[in-house]
RNA sequence: GAGGAUGUAGCUCAGCUGGUUAGAGCACCAGAUUGUGGUUCUGGGGGUCGCGGGUUCGAACCCCGUCUUUCUCCCCA
């Protein structure tokens, strides 16, 4: 056998134990954030059937799918004839599989086939990975983890409240203190459609205002124009240019020029009544923003529309989401209105990285180390270790009566901070010999005394 | 899916218009120090120059292909 390098699949990562220690902290301020708000867990498989997957994310997401091709003799019952119709119309005769595209289908077909047993409005949230053939590039991989909480089988709007409620505390509770969490309706992009008269080429015109702070106006009027709006309309569309200084403004400039629009002023209404219940919850206001221009590229939102952006830093959203009142149609279950969140894992932890949020210790594990001087000592230490274990302090003993130098390189290099060293004299007096790494300190101490300062 | 850039030691990078045995810093290993890490000193190991092909007397360097990473567009977390 022929000696090779090993590499990545393109878009890939290894998470290293340095990184999975600070990732973990994420998922866990995640996960108990969602279970304090009645969430419940959910997993489903790697991966779907296919027809599951298919037509759910639009044409451009089914070339995004990772297909799986079928086991065994994939080709049995193929004709050549079915190779000359293209990849196209071959991928189904030969896939029936595919990896999960993203949380919120698999979720959607779980409800569909649970729907008798579930009791609604049904909270669920699900950490899991999924995977896209995309072109990778800075922060953007083919294998990456969402993080999502919905709840189905309900439009009240407390969700929507619960949602923001449980942002705060997420991002708080991961030192994320500077953010700001952009709020929108679909229902006012329709109104903005409907005022401007554009109606039926809402998604180009949602596609594109939604690029306005990145962009800028000149560019959105333009592409606008090159997707066909009228003069007049994009004359219309001004009122979308002005910034608000303060929300309260936003909304009286809303009223003022949707009051036309039906669907409009309905959006507008929802969310002042999100902002009510906003602030029954005592959650401060300061960073709530809404923002007309907020549109998010999916089309199945149909109320609220959620980003969260973490200030100060140069990196896009770190966390999306919004209402859909359809998303089981397409299993054959309508009418099941929903409203969900999704954080991005990889993003956040750019963030974190950036603004030096993680503690720092993390990355240590091992908190204790039991020197090994010789069969003797080892002897000694064993029985010492499990109670240390015992009184819940993360603790190690070196596994050979190796060079004391190597053992100390060992907890410096893994960040141990405090080291046990115990020879003959030590075990003689009882007094063990507690070296903390930070300060390079060194005192003589009981077993039990040892024991409870750690502890 | 379209276009551009990139790849040399574990890491960051030098390497002259193509010319002997491809270098540096950091990291690693050993010793100075047989019960003391992170500092210092001394010594040492480590490279199919991303991979495959071509041009040439000769290729890390030039050409073609391919893969990786990365930037812009598209789309997204």
């Amino acid at each position: 056998m022929s000696i090779q390098k090993p590499t990545l699949p393109r878009g890939t990562r290894d998470f290293g134990p340095e990184q999975m220690v600070k990732r973990n902290f994420i998922f866990d301020t995640i996960r108990r954030t969602f279970q304090k708000y009645g969430f419940q867990p959910l997993e489903t498989p790697t991966i779907e059937n296919l027809s599951v997957l298919m037509g759910k994310y639009g044409e451009e997401g089914d070339q995004l799918l990772f297909k799986v091709l079928n086991s065994g003799n994939f080709l049995d019952g193929l004709q050549p004839a079915d190779i000359d119709e293209g990849y196209k119309k071959l991928t189904p005769k030969i896939a029936e599989k595919g990896l999960r595209y993203d949380l919120t289908v698999p979720f959607a077909r779980y409800v569909v086939m649970n729907r008798g047993e579930l009791t609604f409005p049904f909270k669920r949230y699900q950490l899991q990975p999924v995977w896209r053939a995309d072109r990778p590039q800075k922060g953007r991989y083919r294998e990456f983890y969402q993080c999502d909480a919905d709840v189905v089988g309900t439009t009240s709007l407390i969700c929507e409240a619960e949602i923001v409620a449980m942002l705060h505390e997420i991002f708080g509770g991961l030192g994320i203190g500077d953010f700001t969490i952009k709020i929108n309706n679909r229902k006012i992009l329709s109104g903005i459609a409907e005022v401007i008269g554009v109606a039926g080429m809402e998604s180009a015109l949602f596609v594109a205002i939604d690029k306005l702070d990145k962009i800028g106006k000149e560019k959105v009027e333009e592409e606008l124009r090159e997707k066909g709006l009228s003069e007049a309309s994009i004359k219309k569309l001004q009122p979308l240019f002005g910034a608000p200084t303060s929300n309260r403004e936003a909304f009286e400039n809303l009223k003022d020029w949707l009051q036309n629009s039906q669907v409009g002023m309905k959006g507008v209404q929802e969310l002042e009544q999100v902002w009510k219940y906003i602030r029954t919850m005592g959650i401060p206001e300061k960073k709530l923003q809404l923002d007309i221009t907020l549109a998010r590229g999916l089309s199945y939102y149909t109320g609220a529309i959620f980003e969260v952006k973490a200030n100060g830093v140069q990196i896009g959203s770190i966390s999306g989401g919004g209402r859909y009142d359809n998303l089981t149609a397409a299993f054959g279950v309508p009418n099941l209105s929903g409203v969900g969140i999704s954080l991005g894992v990889d993003r956040i932890y750019d963030v974190m990285e950036e603004l030096n949020l993680f503690p720092s210790d993390s990355g240590t594990t091992t908190r204790l180390l039991f020197t090994n001087f010789d069969a003797q000592a080892e002897e000694f230490s064993l029985s010492l270790l499990q109670k240390a274990r015992a009184a819940g302090i993360n603790a190690e003993l070196f596994p050979e009566s190796s060079k004391l130098k190597k053992q100390l390189d060992y907890a410096d290099r893994k960040r141990i901070p405090f080291v046990v060293l115990i020879g003959s004299e030590e075990m003689e007096s009882g007094l063990l010999t507690l070296k903390n790494m930070t300060t390079g300190e060194q005192e003589k101490l009981t077993a039990d005394q040892i024991l409870a300062k750690l502890a």
